[in-house]
DNA sequence: AGTATAAAAGTTTTCGAAAAAATGTCAATT
DNA sequence: AATTGACATTTTTTCGAAAACTTTTATACT
């Protein structure tokens, strides 16, 4: 047998600056606990699993199908990203909304995310404007969802995550890429659940399409003080859209109980 | 160095926080997940497992005495919080460093950590005063390692995070709390790494700890504008020592190879 | 009745082994 | 000599069950 006696507590160890490809998910191959991490994340930022609820494992092997290595895995990913929350050996739930959440990653996205845009500007190169107008053409051309919960929503929704993050992808900041995506995530979880009778009407969704013009326009012309100002109205609307929903229902739930 | 297209001054308007001594870890009762979660978390930090490092289960098991399951909990939140790597179906291991990545993680926490701290003080009361002297005081008593990759060292560093986490454990964006410990961390990470030679001198502690102070009595003057440029100044001090050192390295290592 | 205590039931957490995948070896072929 | 393909070995990933713990239910006692 090969019991090669490695080194203990202290390899001592070159500061390798390994080559580090690209970002994202494009390497990794895909295990078990990496697909029931992307359903379990789907189905918690539609809405399809609600705030509050218990994820115990019986209930998840059953209606996912996955064992529970995999499963505790993909939670235990979600939590560091707060969509479910862990209670020492009580289990997991999914995480719950408030008011005060909501501004929080409100507030703070619209600080991030221009950063970001502006840095990616001031980056701009060909690859960059061909993914941004790509990833516009997808959304337009991709139809509006009937019911917010369905997959026709997820499809739209990711064509609206891909568009935002074309946006900022050209940013050099790693770091920051990382948490304005994880606050988008959170977002949207609280739009989806908020704007639901909002949606239908088209009126709407036409708003949204001319801000995200204004944005694209502003991108490929790299004006930043420009495209960050418009990406700014853009979450500055959507995010009084979603705050007032959600003020509005805290009041009537509580008002019912 | 790098540009600088981020923005500063938020105008974070909340009402204040919400009573909350209870921060941390508190309420979570430790399953061997988190045991081991904390103490890989120490081990790669404090640079007792170099980057690049092969993080395979055999040895883990060996290693820290936890089965297969813990660790793979472990490994994977540390995957989120980026100081581990985690590739396919290959295994883990311990995140590369490079000079981009420090000087990401860098710059963004001279953004996040003031912001963080501007709000900590407007909504600045007597607990928090409390806190904040009381983690000073403690970091003032501890002792200074000798051995930077010891366990003295380690206690230092405890100190002075809690240092640190108290000044802004005031703020009321949860969310931004979480990223400024997450970056806390990783540039902790580089400093331990690089500033392993500088840390003896002893008037590198002198020179930290009269920061500190400037730090302290412009927060407890409830002067936000002072205490977010002492505190910058403190940051941009230490970011600039730690991506000299670790520039010359790579130089020499790029040199040996 | 009400509180405390003990058994039972149900969950979560952990372990050990099986399954799946990757890596390494070595001979045969071009 | 280099490449290919089959086989063997090592490692990661997943599963099923045992262990540890929490919650509920039942029972006894003041």
């Amino acid at each position: 047998m090969a019991k090669r006696p490695l080194s203990l507590n202290l390899p001592l160890d070159l500061p390798a600056a390994s080559g580090s490809a690209s970002v994202g998910t494009g390497g990794r191959k895909q295990t078990l606990s990496d697909a029931v991490y992307r359903k379990l994340s789907a189905d918690i930022v539609a809405g399809r699993l609600a705030p509050g609820v218990k994820l115990g494992f019986e209930m998840l092997r059953r209606e996912y199908g996955f064992g529970v290595s995999p499963l505790r895995e993909a939670l235990q990913r979600l939590t560091a990203e707060n969509l479910v929350e862990a209670e020492g050996r009580i289990g997991f739930r999914v995480a719950a909304v408030s008011l005060k959440d909501l501004e929080d990653i409100n507030r703070l996205r619209l600080v991030l995310e221009p950063m970001a845009l502006a840095d990616a500007i001031t980056n701009a190169n060909l690859a960059w404007e061909e993914r941004v107008v790509a990833a516009a053409h997808r959304l337009k051309r991709t139809s509006v969802p009937v019911d917010v919960k369905g997959a026709d929503a997820d499809r739209w929704e990711d064509a609206h995550r891909d568009f935002h993050d074309a946006l900022i992808s050209g940013c050099s900041s790693q770091a920051l890429l990382q948490f304005a995506r994880t606050l988008f995530a959170q977002f949207r979880r609280y739009r989806r659940m908020f704007l639901e009778t909002y949606w239908r009407s088209g009126a709407l969704q036409r708003e949204i399409a001319g801000e995200h013009d204004a944005i694209v326009a502003a991108a490929l012309a790299r004006d930043a003080k420009r495209a960050t100002a418009a990406l700014t109205r853009h979450y500055k609307l959507g995010g009084e859209r979603v705050v007032a929903a959600c003020r509005k229902q805290v009041k009537s739930t509580s008002r019912s109980r």
